[in-house]
DNA sequence: GGCGCAAGTTGACTTTGATCAACTGGATGC
DNA sequence: GCATCCAGTTGATCAAAGTCAACTTGCGCC
């Protein structure tokens, strides 16, 4: 615990921390070094996860909470009658395990959609920490509210009426997250399975290839299996934007 | 501060918190009542809000939470578009506010559907009174999972391919949601126009209404314009959790 | 009372997406 | 190399929801 070592904690976690949600404000301002000897060792935590594989399943003990680094996990819950519905995707930057925190049990299924790399968080460990350090209770509160605004875009996305607006607004929104982490915004891979893309987006597989294929069509994208390259983004965008309208115009 | 009014206090608020979701385990359990003199004036601030009346506006500054204690709250946002897309509505016991935490300013409109009253919880004091008592920390984070979690049932109702399928879970949903508060779950009104609900659905107008008329047909709820009552409770669970499948056997 | 308005219902028709089915094109394995 | 398999695409048909329009009902107001 002298002083030197945990100089060399800061830049270590800075550095481990570059491309993760708690960064913006949790490490670099507000926390002094004293307090970052505290979440060294929460934030060294990182862990692969290959394609299939499993971070956490419904019902399961909840213990912590997960940043994606690099990758995709799916996260789905089990309906009644047996079969799943996706609840979302998260890629890089984003959080995963809120849910487990109310009953202590999670309520979804996160599942790494190709091989991934995750940071482990454990939840009893943050939060006493943070009990600690308000800079960092504030941030938590911050995290919390900005996954649960995010969770309401989903609905606002399957509210609309057309496929092809719905896709748009999907294509549209993987595009912006991936920009918000510096990588590549019109040209991409899209991980999950048609099958996957239609059950978040409230559609049939077909309907979602139908969907992919106009927009090829329309000259707004290219696509060639899950490779995506959005041609005119502008385009995209007036379509996400277009709340019913008339399709028929743009057909 | 005598000890005298804290134990007074410690009525008080357990009165007045009855029917608060606050109260499951930050009042009855792990609370001093030296704490219970912090909570206090928070728990006081008792608001009534007209119908029509807003609690908060999208862009409008983050101050406070907000706990229904009757009546019946809104929350909708704007599209880019310049029309709403409802996000859900906040039935006596729920919480809402946590979209403005994030950003300190709010994301979402709350307005009252009916006169509701609401108790007002400023967030500031609340973090700040929770930071010293772990007990109500934790109580915090296991509510704002539990909201988070609710959110993500919206868009399992959306993904429905029916719309009969789609009312009969946002009728099951009420039905339940007042049993959990010993409201009556076989009749209710509901406060929320046609318009609202089909938006929050996913649908138009026309379809809620036939939606409506058919489940009245099928002699599964008796409903006269805002006025429901849940004839066959099983067999709308059944409706609800029958997915996709053929609707043409209940026809 | 009756006028006018807003909310909701119902009907006729159109469009979209679901369904069913055939097909394509990579990737894997023998 | 070829057979097989799986994911995805495309086409034809059908049913459900959207659209447009007329109509009803309840309610406030003059």
């Amino acid at each position: 615990m002298a002083i030197d070592s945990q100089v060399i904690d800061i830049h270590e976690l800075r550095n481990s921390c570059a491309t993760c949600a708690l960064n913006e404000s949790c490490l670099p301002s507000a926390i002094g070094s004293r307090d970052l000897a505290l979440l060294d060792d929460m934030a060294k935590r990182r862990r692969p996860v290959e394609r299939g594989g499993f971070l956490f399943r419904e019902g399961d003990r909840h213990n912590a909470l997960f940043v994606v680094r690099s990758g995709a996990i799916k996260v789905s819950t089990t309906l009644s009658e047996g079969d799943a519905q996706v609840l979302g995707f998260h890629l890089p930057g984003e959080i995963l395990g809120l849910d487990g925190v109310a009953e202590e049990r999670h309520q979804a299924t996160a599942e790494a959609l190709e091989d991934s790399t995750v940071c482990e968080v454990p939840f009893a460990r943050l939060s006493q920490i943070a009990a600690q350090i308000p800079a960092l209770q504030r941030e938590i509160y911050r995290i919390v509210s900005r996954e649960y605004v995010r969770e309401q875009r989903h609905p606002v996305m399957m509210g609309r009426k057309h496929a092809l607006t719905r896709l748009a607004l999907f294509l549209h929104s993987v595009s912006e997250r991936r920009r918000a982490q510096e990588l590549d915004p019109q040209r991409f891979h899209l991980s999950m399975s048609r099958q996957d893309l239609a059950n978040y987006l409230g559609l049939v597989i077909e309907t979602v290839s139908r969907a992919f294929s106009r927009l090829q069509t329309l000259g707004i994208i290219d696509v060639d299996r899950r490779r995506v390259c959005i041609l005119d983004a502008d385009a995209l965008d007036q379509l996400a934007n277009s709340e019913g309208a008339d399709l028929r115009a743009i057909a």
